[in-house]
Order: C-alpha cells, then structure tokens, then sequence
RNA sequence: GGCGUCGUAGCCAAGUGGCUAAGGCAGCGGAUUGCAAAUCCGCCAUCGCGGGUUCGACUCCCGCCGACGCCUCCA
C-alpha cells in the first residue's frame, strides 16, 4: 500500500517509508500545562494520534513521544507564563474550576505545571488519545530534561563546541542561524528575508545583543526566576525550543526521526529551530523526515480566542458550556448539556487536517448522530454473535477495510474513509462476526465507538459507570411505558417517554419492548 | 513586504481531464407508528469569477476576487 503525506518540509506530498522498515518513530509537540488545553491543543493532538493510529492499523510498530512543557517562558519584562498562570489559578479557584486544594501555593510554578499536567492527561485520555496513557514513559517534562549530558545542558554544550551556539555580552547562550546553511528550509525563509520583528513582538534589548536578528535564546542566566537549574553559564532556564530537540532524541533514541508533528504555527520559529539545534548537535542533515502540520481550528468562523467568548477547553465542551443562538432570542447561551468525549473526538478528527476546521455547535450534534449509529451498529453485531463465538481474523485484504485504509494512507483522507465505512455500516451483514471484526479494525484507528478500542485497561477510566443507577431508573419507566401502551393508555406512555427524555436517554420501540440507551451528545 | 494553504449543494466534506461529481447532516415525499422516535425506500449540486490549453476541464495553465495561517507568546 503506498503511503503518502504532505510534506511541511518540500510543501509536497511524499511517499512514506519508515526508516526502519516497520516501526515509526514519531514526535508531537505537545502542552504548555499552565492552563487547561483548549480544543483546538487538542485537534493537532488528536490528529496526531489519528496518524500514529494509522501506523498501528498497517502493522507498523510505533514509537510516539509527546512532550509536557512545563517550564515557564519569558514573555516580557518580569511577567513569565507561570505567573500569569498563577493569577489564572487564583481566578479559577474562585470560580471552582480549579478545585479547593488542588494548587496549595500558586505561587509554586511547579505545583501549577504539576495540576495542569493531569488534567491534561485526563483530558487527553478521555479523548482517547493514546500516547497520553502512556505517561510517563513517552510523555516526558520539559524539567526533567534540563540537566545532564543528554539534557538541554549537554546539547547547548555540544552546539557551542561546533560553533553552532555563542554566549553574548550579557551572558545569554543564543543559537547562531548563521552557522546552519539549512536554516529556513521548513518554512520557507531565507535569513535575508526573515524580517526582524515583524511580527511586533520582540523588545529592542533582547535583539541588541544578537550576531544576527534571528539568533534566538538557548540559555538564559537568571537568578530571579523561579524555574532556575545550575548550569555552565550560569544560574537560570532553557530557551523554548531546545527542549524538544532533547527530548525527541533521548526518549526515541535517535538522531533522526520519522515523523513530527504540530500545530501550524509552530513550523516558525519553533520547527525551525528545532531543525538547527538537533542538526547542529548531531551533525545529520535532517532532524524528521517528515514534518506534518495541523490547521487551524475556528469556532463559529471565528479564531478562537477569550475576547471573542468562543474560547473553548475540552471539560468545557464535556460539560455543556459550548455557546449557540438561542433560535427565539438571538442571544448567544450554552448549550447546556454535556457532550460524549466520542463525540468531541469525532468532531475533532473529521475533517482533513490540513484545513481550517470549524468547530460548531451544530457540527458536534452532527458528530453525535454519526457516532450514535456507529455504536448502535456495533451493538446490533454483538447482540447477534452467541457468546464465546470466537474471534473472526481480518486483515486488510478485505475490501472494505483494504479501501478505508487506502483512504487513510492518502495523507490522512478521513472524510474518505468514512465514506468507505457509514454506506457499509448501513449494508447487509450476513456475517455478524465478521462485520465486526472490520467495525474493530476502523475503530482502532477512529477510536470513537467506542472510544477506548485498542487501549489496554483504559475501559474503566472512560465510561464512568457510576450512573449505571440512571440507566436502571430509566429502563424503568421504558418498562412502565410498554405497560402503559399494552393498555392503550397513551397519556400515560407520553409522560413516561418525556421522563426518560429529560433524564438524558433516547427511547426506541423494538419488537421485545422499549428500549432505551443514552444520547451522547445531547 | 516575504512564505504558505484554500474557495465543491442550506451545513460538513471527498473526488476525477471524458462513465450517473463519494459520504454524512439538515430538508422534502413515502413506508412504518396510537402519535412520535428509530429504521427502511425515494428526491435533493455542474464544482468562486474571467480567460487559455484540449476533441473534451470542476479537475492543467494564467489573471482576478475572496478567505485563512506564519514571519520570534500561541496547537
């Protein structure tokens, strides 16, 4: 099967082969953990994790690594993410987001870094994204790789050895662009071209002391920063873009990698740097060889951000809080009900990710719809296979897996695929066992229905059964209903059909009675 | 100014130099139903605009219009 991707690198689709046949080595960037990731973290991730999915689908052995950056970054003057981080948190535990006793000291960065973490780990594990059971492992922390010959230290180290790295008058360690012919080979610029500042955003002393206005920072010396570790220039913290240089090659233990992965605006500065720091420490001339980029996402055909109101975290999609219009008013209100994490992922994986998605309020019931009928296919097969039927082997020479996963192997084509699989799902299944060993197969890589397929021991933390009371109680009244009905008494079935309706269940007549099950995202 | 992506029905979204332009949602008609829901059957686009290449273009080329991203906080 040919596999194939665009290519951020060449701005081409390329044939993929893996440098070791059979097994994928690849690198995600992943959070900054001084908030809760929002939604659009979340869609590069979860594409990501679609690719790496992928691999596993076509027999692939795969290695993904996504990194936890837990250090605070300069931003301006004193002011650091961390602390304004540590504002935030002050905020959200007024507001209850950030529960009592959560974050003893908000003034600890390392107490904060420590909270966001797991919530993104819980968060990412409810979307199904695999790596992040896989932490701590290939989940590494940016702190934890600071020091050490094979930490942030040992490589600023090895660049300043080969000439790849200056210390300047004011102590700072800064890569020299310069000494790196490749630099701007990801994202198209050339050093003559690379306008300094024009983005508006760096400080005139931070550039006055740089050999070149692209230089950009390896180590700062800085006593006063909370986040400080000893090194040969001084007391202070790494700059932003090495740590995934470093993490890349020690967690993988490569000087070249398969793929890496990331949100767009991460291909300049911060894939590009990454380029010239590992090329300048390891002397290859490729650091991946295929960088893959996610889109933006937008919600409601706006750039997602605070001011706007649209500004939204994963929990917060959970919880209900994404905003519609009100159809009578025009007011903009939540939605007010919670959203399977099925249904968020699906949302989130849909579309190609190479264009800007938009995320609506309408798309997620869409979403829900799709995956409603994916789970209740699922259970029409199992129902129908007697127990302890065995397991029926499927591999991809069956046609409707082979095309799906076509589809797929051509840059990612989920609408693709799903137009392979929702026709099939809605055929004739002759063969119970089978179909759902193909069902299995696509939702190992969909991972939506349900959300957890292929992950080990991962069942309990999804599907909290703790509401399995509700389910009884409405199951209930769906018995009462068939009562009801059997005696043609229809008010008394009307009612007991909006009961079950209000508390969050669907109700369907089926030829053994009424039966009911949960709507995911309501 | 530099670099890059994109423009397919009400919405989301595949795809191809020439067979009926996937699939999903919504909508419409019908079957079914106590009424609904679910389900099933049927209907529902000429591909931003203008030129060119070609026997033939939505698909290739040029121009235009429009949307979006990056150019040292950002997934």
């Amino acid at each position: 099967m040919k596999i194939q991707f665009y290519n951020s690198l060449t701005n081409q689709h390329e044939q993929f082969t893996p440098l070791e046949p059979g097994k994928v080595s690849m690198y995600s960037c992943g959070p900054t953990v001084y908030d809760f990731a929002h939604i659009g973290n979340f869609r590069s991730f979860l594409f990501g994790d679609l690719l790496r999915r992928f691999f596993e689908l076509t027999d692939h052995e795969v290695h993904h690594v996504m990194n936890i950056t837990d250090v605070g970054h300069m931003v301006e003057g004193e002011s650091d993410k961390m602390m304004e981080a540590a504002n935030r948190v002050k905020v959200n535990k007024k507001s209850g987001r950030v529960p009592e006793g959560a974050i003893e000291n908000p003034e600890d960065p390392y107490q904060i870094a420590e909270f966001y973490t797991q919530a993104f780990l819980e968060d990412a594990r409810r979307l199904g994204y695999k790596v992040a059971y896989e932490y701590p492992q290939n989940v590494p922390k940016a702190t934890h790789h600071v020091e050490g010959a094979n930490g942030m230290i040992g490589m600023i180290q090895k660049l300043l050895e080969r000439g790849h790295a200056y210390v300047a008058d004011d102590g700072v360690v800064y890569y020299s662009v310069e000494s790196f012919p490749g630099y701007g080979q990801l994202s198209g610029n050339s050093l003559e071209k690379i306008q300094s500042n024009a983005g508006g955003r760096v400080s005139e002393a931070n550039q006055s002391q740089k050999k070149h206005p692209g230089d950009f920072m390896l180590w700062k010396p800085d006593q006063h920063h909370i986040m400080k570790w000893d090194s040969p220039w001084g007391v202070g913290y790494p700059g932003w873009h090495i740590e995934c240089s470093v993490m890349a090659r020690s967690i993988i233990g490569r000087d070249v990698i398969d793929i890496h992965t990331g949100g767009e605006d991460l291909i300049f500065p911060h894939h590009e740097c990454e380029i010239a720091q590992s090329c300048g420490a390891t002397g290859e001339d490729r650091f991946a060889n295929f960088w893959i980029h996610a889109r933006f996402l937008f919600v409601e055909n706006e750039k997602m951000s605070k001011s706007l109101g649209n500004f939204y975290t994963a929990r917060d999609v959970f919880d209900g809080k994404v905003k519609v219009t009100d159809e009578n008013t025009g007011e903009l209100m939540e939605m007010g009900r919670s959203v399977h994490p099925a249904v968020l992922r699906f949302e989130l994986i849909k579309s190609h990710y190479r264009t800007n998605m938009n995320f609506t309020a309408k798309g997620l019931i869409d979403s829900a719809q799709t995956i409603d009928r994916m789970v209740e296919f699922r259970r029409t097969l199992e129902s129908k296979i007697e127990d302890d039927g065995g397991q029926a082997e499927v591999d991809l020479s069956h046609p409707v897996l082979g095309e799906f996963t076509a589809m797929l192997a051509d840059d990612l084509n989920v609408s693709g695929a799903l137009g392979v699989m929702l026709p099939w799902i809605k055929g004739d299944h002759p063969d119970p066992q089978l179909s759902l060993a193909v069902l299995k197969k696509m939702n190992s890589v969909l991972s939506v229905a349900p959300i957890n397929e292929g992950i080990a021991n991962a069942a309990e933390e999804v599907e909290s059964e703790s509401d399995a009371a509700e389910f009884e109680q409405a199951q209930q009244w769906a018995n009462e209903m068939d009562t009801a009905r059997q005696d043609k008494d229809w008010p008394t079935s009307d009612a007991f059909r909006d009961k079950i309706h209000a508390a969050g269940f669907e109700v369907q007549q089926t030829p053994e009675g009424s039966k009911i099950k949960r709507k995911l995202s309501v």
